[in-house]
DNA sequence: ATGAAAGCGCTAACAT
DNA sequence: ATGTTAGCGCTTTCAT
């Protein structure tokens, strides 16, 4: 199996293939790189030699050289949560293909070893550095001078000349918003997490815009509250009380949703015959096991790092694009939990 | 801040620092290092100079010249799952430490990626690989005669000479029987997933164990199904029919767990008055938003991945352990669903 | 106590 | 068309 993978014991250089093929070091070198003149002969004989002693360029010979070490580095600050990974893998995805590797780190949202991982990715020559989020809360920047580019996703840098990328949640409540009306629901009720989060505003002002747009309002208040299932439940019946003849309720998670879905079929309301309900994040396991299945909007948060990849891997190609705070557009999942038959 | 924070522009090299400081390039090394003999006075101007112009040694340098890279490879076939991230997360905190940086790879459970991947980081010359997975079940090792040390963690491979860290499924069947045999339950079932995982078959025999020493034995059958919430649903039914005496549902999943309160409350038994529950996972937004709160089977994955990475460490060191699976303990976390008055 | 020089594995000028 | 050489940034003998 030398001929693939490499074995245990010496490293084979250059030097060996060269030896082997017998031509100078250089000549290799070339051979290998597919650059340079010589005759097809040569160029066969050295790649033959290197296949059949299994050779393999130490990318840290070639990064001392040229300067570059293939390398991005990875931060997370959401102890590789649910928002954060698919967006890692997104990202991932994208450098994968571009032949990068990502060196990964988590920082359990403390600022001394956000740091400390910053220090040892630059020690380490990253040539851009990707953050990601548990949340979209805007957040201090890793730093302003740093040599290499860093492109924010599922979270954003208060320094406007930083890049961010973040879901649409506006978008994602007109998405939600749209669907209901569609589907003839005009008594729309929202329940969702704290109003201290950008998100949850954002995702009540699409529900906003577009019910007055259609000359509605939303049904009761805007319930604020936390990101939890018991709130739901709890937020349901409040809306219930208010509104008796609620007729769909737009919630700021599938958690959220969930529980109002208990509540509801406990009150004896049917989703959605009675009620239509949807969620938000399309976090599977919640939404899949809720009865009925939630209609829910999908952040595309795969999207969001695959785009952060494509921006870094610009930005380090020398081809920048403007800063600041960038949306990706979220998509609706339609389930049982507003469509009938099911 | 030059002093701390590299700066964009020109990357400073020993040699700065050695002109700097008036020395040797050499001399600055050792000064650096720590290591030779030189005037105190000397080395404190080194570091002067050092510090002042911000100089970070450039690994890819270090590495070339002493062979080591202090880099290991993190493969995940389960993208980013559940299971491997707590697995993930331990072992870059135990890696971390070490001054060991984090190579991550994502495979979607793809013979084909996996096996790029693995070149590529051999290419990047990583000093050992972690695999983790998406279950415990056996897989095929990544390659027999690779030239740095593998350690398998949270799967295992079917080459008896890897090193595979894995839960103790049949020790957390033991710790749920043994909690629920102690809170006075004797007609105890189990729901768990498809008979073919053998975590589920461990789960069960665990069980199985401890009921037959105290003289009892599981109530109905094992009810083997699937790892969904609507498998609870369904077997929760099946075992009241089977024993409507039940006092103790033993769940492989908190999913199933969750599946079963919902009938149990449906059915009008009272949990945990009439019924104990137990889940397993300790997958929190599962867990606690059950209600009530799952008790539940923690499988300490960060501590598998912390040990994993000790173990590399350890084998990288030179220090080789013995191979084979080794089991991790579970922990058991009692919330409501078998406590009265929480 | 300090400096000079060799070399890690590789690439890219420059010679031949 | 091929070989020789000079480094990339650093550590480590070996001289001084």
């Amino acid at each position: 199996m030398s001929n693939s993978m490499q074995e245990a014991g010496r490293t084979v250089t250059i030097r060996d293939v060269a030896a082997a093929a017998g031509v100078s070091i250089g000549t290799a070198s070339k051979a290998l790189n597919g650059v340079g003149r010589m005759r097809q002969e040569t160029r066969a004989r050295v790649m033959a030699a290197a296949r059949q002693l299994g050779f393999r360029p130490n990318p840290l010979a070639q990064g001392l050289l040229g300067g570059r070490t293939y390398t991005v580095g990875l931060i997370t600050c959401d102890s590789f949560g649910r928002f954060s990974i698919p967006v890692m893998l997104g990202a991932e995805d994208a450098l994968g293909d571009g032949q990068i590797s990502v060196l990964m780190c988590d920082t359990r949202d403390d600022p001394i070893r956000e740091r400390h991982h910053v220090e040892r990715l630059l020690d380490r020559r990253v040539e851009g550095v990707i953050v990601t989020g548990r949340r979209t809360e805007p957040r201090p920047s890793i730093g302003r001078d740093l040599p290499v580019p860093v492109v924010y996703a599922m979270t954003q840098s208060l320094d406007p000349s930083d890049l961010s990328l973040i879901p649409d949640d506006e978008g994602g409540g007109v998405l939600a918003a749209q669907h209901l009306l569609a589907t003839g629901r005009t008594r729309i009720g929202h329940i969702t997490g704290p109003h201290g989060f950008q998100a949850a505003r954002k995702r009540a002002a699409g529900l906003g815009t577009v019910l007055s747009d259609a000359g509605l309002r939303v049904s009761g208040e805007v319930l604020y509250g936390e990101w939890s299932e018991e709130w739901g439940r709890q937020g349901a019946d409040i809306l219930l009380r208010t509104d008796p003849g609620v007729d769909a309720i737009f919630c700021g998670s599938d958690q959220i949703a969930r529980g109002v879905a208990e509540t509801l079929r406990e009150r004896g309301r049917r989703v959605p015959d009675d009620v239509a309900l949807v969620g938000f994040d399309n976090w599977e396991p919640m939404a899949l096991g809720s009865r009925p299945p939630l209609t829910t909007v999908d952040m595309n948060l795969n999207e969001i790092g695959r785009l952060a990849a494509r921006h870094l891997l610009d930005i380090i190609a020398g081809r920048p694009g403007e800063a600041g705070v960038r949306t990706v557009p979220a998509r609706l999942v339609v389930r049982a939990s507003t469509r009938h038959g099911t």
